[in-house]
DNA sequence: GTACTTGCAAACGTTTTGCGTGAAG
DNA sequence: CTTCACGCAAAACGTTTGCAAGTAC
């Protein structure tokens, strides 16, 4: 079968092999943002003559075509996620790691005229936020639950 | 003497040696965000015997009290810069390395909100907005423009 | 043949740590 | 004495790369 994001990467003109096909694949069916080497562990369960180097190798392929973007959540490695047309930011639950994704357009309306402000153009920007949800806040006795 | 910072450390308990103070007065006097290599390069050369592994183990030191902040700048390493009572941000020209400290309080009210409609309270956040000035900006999309 | 991709292991840059020495109370 | 800080070198960590072998055309 042909992934989504394997299509993608057709259409940028990347020549695809057996592995980057399986890597396309891990990276369609994922629905958070996986790092290299959690990438690299999903791809070994389907072909396991996958080495991590060629994950790697295959990460900034798919990012300098655009098809993935590079997530810099913090925690010193690469996290990665679909490439999206609309701009959107992360807040990261540090109860759980979770990662909400948010969009809004206020926010890049002010940011855009902040730029401006100070005499720049904006080339790219990131915003994280880091919360914890508010029923916990203020119950705080709840911390040993079972992960969803 | 006694540097700003080593004054925030004792009120901390922190207890002050005689590297800690030349690391205290290093970052006292920078007006930058180093990173803990150019810190202990600045350090070294008011007390040579100073390592880079007492810097590593400093710099932890001052960001668990709270008198500095870590920094995350994209470039691979953590650059520091003194703690401070109000929230701003870093604008980071991509042509120069030069970096732009920001505040808005709009912004801040918008983050909390967003934050606070998707069901949490903020630990914390990080903007980076990347830009190149307006005056090169236009230069800049020539160029790309003449890229094959 | 050429041109590209892969796996492996070694190297890389940043940061942490184990351990023996040293300084301070 | 005990306790903590230090310097050094080695290790750990995520990531990149040199190289020889493999694949596709």
């Amino acid at each position: 079968m042909t992934s989504r994001l394997e299509a993608l990467c057709m259409e940028k003109g990347l020549k695809m092999t057996g592995q980057r096909r399986v890597i396309s694949q891990v990276l369609s069916e994922a629905d958070d943002h996986p790092d290299v080497e959690e990438v690299h562990r999903r791809a070994v369960q389907i072909d396991p003559r996958i080495s991590i180097a060629t994950v790697y190798r295959t990460m900034r392929l798919l990012e300098d075509a655009q098809v993935i973007e590079r997530v810099d959540l913090g925690d010193g490695r690469a996290r990665y996620e679909e490439a999206t047309a609309d701009h959107h930011h992360h807040l990261i639950d540090t109860r759980t790691g979770r990662i909400i994704e948010f969009a809004s357009p206020e926010l890049e309306a002010m940011k855009e005229r902040i730029a401006h402000e100070l005499g720049y153009k904006i080339v790219g920007h990131r915003l994280e936020i880091y919360g914890v949800p508010l029923d916990d806040a203020a119950d705080c006795a709840r911390d040993e639950e079972e992960r969803p």
